[in-house]
DNA sequence: CTGAAAGCGCTTACAG
DNA sequence: CTGAAAGCGCTTACAG
């Protein structure tokens, strides 16, 4: 690899200038300006922005933090956290952190300039990116204080609540839960129980399934539809937290022997790509992802360049496909 | 952030002993080394990698390149590859890559330690790396030359070979191909080809949907099964060159109003994670993604640390799940 | 065993 | 407009 160096040189000024021409600072005449890029051109110099960094501070680069890679929701985020990243000339990645606060020092030491994550951080990672001054957007957070970080959030109460509007109106009035346990008394699950208030249908603990894994989401979603059939409720659907745990109800609906939506509805959370190719095609809620990653890194890329870190709050749509039945209801 | 700088002062140390404890060199006193340490954890110190990496060339950071990170079979391959890198002290990361040579740049200008992807790159693409002396690590590709690269090579046309033999003992005989257009004559193709020769099936150009599309590899498959039910060539089988693209032509199966396996029989290949969770279950080759991500780590970094570059071959197998009808053959 | 010094590839006030 | 010099946070031969 030619270093700056190497082009100095041979172009026959000093480092500075190829700095300049590099960094497109304007005190340098055209002529030289020229006679550097020649010279960069026919050494096929790229600057090493490693050694950029270590001197100004600046990686340009910023790290999307998940835990399972292997949700789509992160992956459709990322692609459009890149696109946008990639036009403002940062690169953009997808880190695995893994509950892990070694790896998320192992990140911190490589001077990103900034972390999006749709996780909520424990009390140490905040710290540790705080003490490293790195600065964190929340996407897909709820609608609490966020602290120093920024966010996009969403209201997952009013989700939940709409979702079971839907549902009402659909002639459904047995309707089951699958949600995180994590967040028991939190957004969906309070639009669930919001909706049961006013739409006057009875509310039962025996309807809700809690899973409690960051592993494969799918399977957690599957255990819980079965485990929910279990129980004998005589449901006539179910809403999921998302669609990836939908696909896993979905699942457990036809192992069960279960005609979906036939036999039984189901509704999922996200609108990802794979949810028009589930079958049934899966009615949802749209949140869209690749929007959202755009609108994230933007916002975080202006914070990194001195602007005040923003907050903003952001609504979803239902989307029809072909897993809810509509109830006679007379 | 605390710098060495800060620690030396400190503990009454040169920057120079500060750099021998914190990388584990020997020759340094117990009382000394005790000393730094001390301060070490009161400043809460983390050693800067970037710069280290500008002095000793060694990022200790590998990337998996993709192009498509909406693809599980990436995700899965990479949390492989992650556990692994971890173990060695190393940090991976995903990165898309998109088939811009602006974006491969972006990535090298980074100093990462080494590459490892499933894509097959570009001539420019291995010029570019080549000239950055980056090692390049494939994983899954055919068994063809590699060039300077490593490899763990999968012979895509033995397992397409299988896969129609498995169909052939199930009674089947009229097989569509859904496979990608780009690769037309090899890899799983050829092992088609070379199964219906030997089984005696007639060899027809239309029970084969060409797609040739990097982007949501879901819809490609849908499309292609699509274009297959069409044409009306009495097929009771398809075989796709992936799970992901066996997810799509279920979904068409499916908005076809045909009923897997009952009307047609679909056979998938990887075996993702979410294979287990389709309606139907997918039957499909298994190529251990998780273990391959986990096996082409070590040896790329074995590579880093000054050993040959290994190229390594592969098989899979046939894992048996509810997507395929046996035939009544008589 | 330990320190002073040079250097990795860059940037950026400071002079001129 | 351009260059010499200091410095970002590290490592590593070279002395002692």
């Amino acid at each position: 690899m030619a270093t700056r160096n190497d082009v100095a040189r041979l172009a026959g000024v000093s480092t500075a200038t190829v700095s300049r021409v590099v960094n497109g600072s304007s005190k340098v005449t055209d002529e030289t300006r020229e006679r550097v890029l020649d010279v960069i051109k026919q050494l096929n110099y790229v600057p090493n922005v490693i050694a950029r960094s270590l001197r100004t501070k600046f990686s340009y680069t910023i790290a999307f933090v998940v835990n399972d890679v292997t949700n789509p929701f992160f992956s459709e985020l990322y692609r459009g956290i890149c696109d946008e990243a990639n036009d403002y000339g940062y690169a953009a990645l997808i880190y695995q952190y893994d509950d892990d606060p070694k790896n998320m020092t192992r990140l911190l030491e490589r001077n990103v300039d900034g972390i999006i994550t749709f996780l909520r951080f424990s009390e140490d990672i905040v710290s540790l990116t705080a003490q490293s001054n790195t600065p964190v957007f929340y996407i897909g957070k709820e609608r609490e204080d966020t602290g120093e970080a920024g966010a996009l959030r969403f209201d997952f109460a009013e989700a939940g609540y709409d979702m079971m509007r839907y549902l009402y109106e659909k002639g459904h009035r047995n309707i089951g839960l699958i949600a995180r346990g994590t967040r028991k008394y939190q957004d969906i699950h309070a639009g669930y129980v919001k909706a049961c208030k006013e739409l006057d249908i009875p509310y039962n603990e025996n309807n809700i399934a809690w899973f409690d894994s960051n592993k494969f989401i799918v399977e957690s979603g599957s255990s819980a539809m079965s485990e929910l059939l279990s129980r004998n409720l005589g449901i006539s659907a179910v809403v999921c937290n998302s669609d990836w745990v939908a696909v896993g109800a979905l699942s457990a609906a036809y192992n069960a022997g279960l005609k979906v939506p036939d036999d039984i509805s189901i509704v999922g959370f996200d609108d990802l790509l794979i949810s028009a190719y589930t079958t049934p095609p899966l009615t949802t809620i749209k949140t869209e992802g690749y929007e959202e990653g755009r609108l994230g890194c933007k916002m975080l890329i202006s914070h990194i360049q001195g602007n005040s870190m923003p907050v903003q709050d952001l609504k979803g749509t239902i989307v029809e496909r072909g897993s809810v039945k509509t109830l006679n209801t007379k």
